[in-house]
DNA sequence: TCAAAAGTGTTCTCCCTACACCCATGG
DNA sequence: CCATGGGTGTAGGGAGAACACTTTTGA
């Protein structure tokens, strides 16, 4: 490499600083994760969470969101730092201090992928090789998430405006990998009181037709900061 | 500056990356923070946490470890990361980047300052002048210490080995800032089943013995797993 | 004998939990 | 007419919340 090209010194070994983006959204189904196709040495072939170099003038959390505007075209989803990696290592060539956000968006508002022909939503439950350390990444991003969810409101993020009881459910158990009682799922939300229920009704299947709620973010936010306890 | 210093060059800028750590104790009576007194600019006078450069071969918490065993002589604390810092100008020299960690100690196995003349432990909620924005990384670490103290047991990392409930109570009221009913107190304590009832007893003030506990670890580290919720 | 600190118990209520039944539709 | 999916109701147990009494000591 060019010596003239290195022309950012310092004093004292600097680290590289990077920021990745852990983006969940939720299909109705199943939670799922984007990720990137490295198509450059070290690790090209593997998958990758959305990432890159800190800008001189920019927080972490706006490299984070400059990242999933990329990727998603969103401007305004939930975004929460995650944890900061500093392996000397993870990094081949060169010592690489990453910090990783997680991301919450509505899988429906994602744009489809322009310049994201090699990115790929996968459940988190079944991901490609993953690249660096992104396994062990994503597996803290998991942990996170069943932390909020288990302590905190969650769907806001995920779900569409308007969303079923069931939907709702099917959420709660894809991120915490169990299966709830229906009604008593239902009762809890009840309790809470974060719910409005609306005048409209879907049919999710050809046999019966389901209520349409939407999150009342008053109250939604308000227990956001109290916290609660859900187990089943 | 002499240029032939500045012998570390990359072709990207790079911030230097710091890790700081915010050290907890408790005394007894309040919850207090570990703070050294700058005796260079910028914020020369003001009071900061330990902290320092990320040596080339360490992780981040292997940095946080090192500023904590300089600071208390602790090679054994509970440590864990709080967040990251990155406001492009958040220290006026030049970019830093800043992991900062939380430290939870046992107050009275702390090593009485050695090269510490300038350190000091104050009360959470009555600090000096705090350098850079070390102010909101108290606030977050505070933030941070409530939620876990809210979901997962404490008093482990801070107590001494054997305590009183009252003292237990006391630590609960610090980090909370609340005030709990004594009875309900005890029997919740009781209910979680993580504290092991001693044969000996303390006289913590002339008017009456007071029981000895201590936790019990296996159900303690089995409880921080599934978590609870603590409300009074 | 009184104040202060520590130990213990009761009652009420509400929430969690495990359940079963009804209704509407399409095949 | 029956299988499927969605909506609602009930009974029991356990935990939280409010609250009072006793014991022991030093002043």
């Amino acid at each position: 490499m060019n010596m003239e090209e290195k022309k950012y010194c310092y004093k004292y070994p600097h680290p590289a600083v990077t920021t990745d983006c852990v983006i969940f959204g939720f299909d109705g189904e199943e939670l799922k994760v984007l990720l990137i196709e490295r198509g450059i040495t070290p690790y090209k072939g593997h998958w990758a969470f959305p990432g890159g170099f800190l800008n001189p003038n920019e927080t972490a959390e706006e490299g984070a969101r400059r990242e999933l505007r990329e990727e998603t075209g969103l401007d305004s989803a939930h975004i929460e730092q995650l944890h900061t990696y500093s392996t000397p290592d993870r990094d081949p060539r060169e010592r690489v201090i990453t910090i990783a956000y997680i991301a919450l968006v509505r899988i429906q508002d994602v744009r489809g992928g322009d310049d994201a022909a090699d990115a790929g939503w996968f459940p988190v439950e079944n991901v490609p090789p993953l690249a660096f350390d992104h396994g062990e990444i994503l597996r803290d991003a998991l942990r996170r998430l069943r932390e909020r969810i288990y302590f905190y409101p969650l769907g806001y993020e995920l779900l569409p405006e308007k969303f079923t009881l069931k939907e709702l459910q099917t959420l709660y158990e894809a991120v915490l990998g169990v299966q709830f009682d229906r009604r008593n799922f239902a009762k809890k939300m009840q309790r809470l009181d974060i719910l409005t229920q609306l005048d409209e009704t879907v049919w999710p299947t050809p046999k019966r037709e389901a209520k349409l709620y939407s999150f009342n973010i008053e109250k939604y936010n308000e227990l956001k900061k109290r916290g609660f306890k859900i187990e089943f």
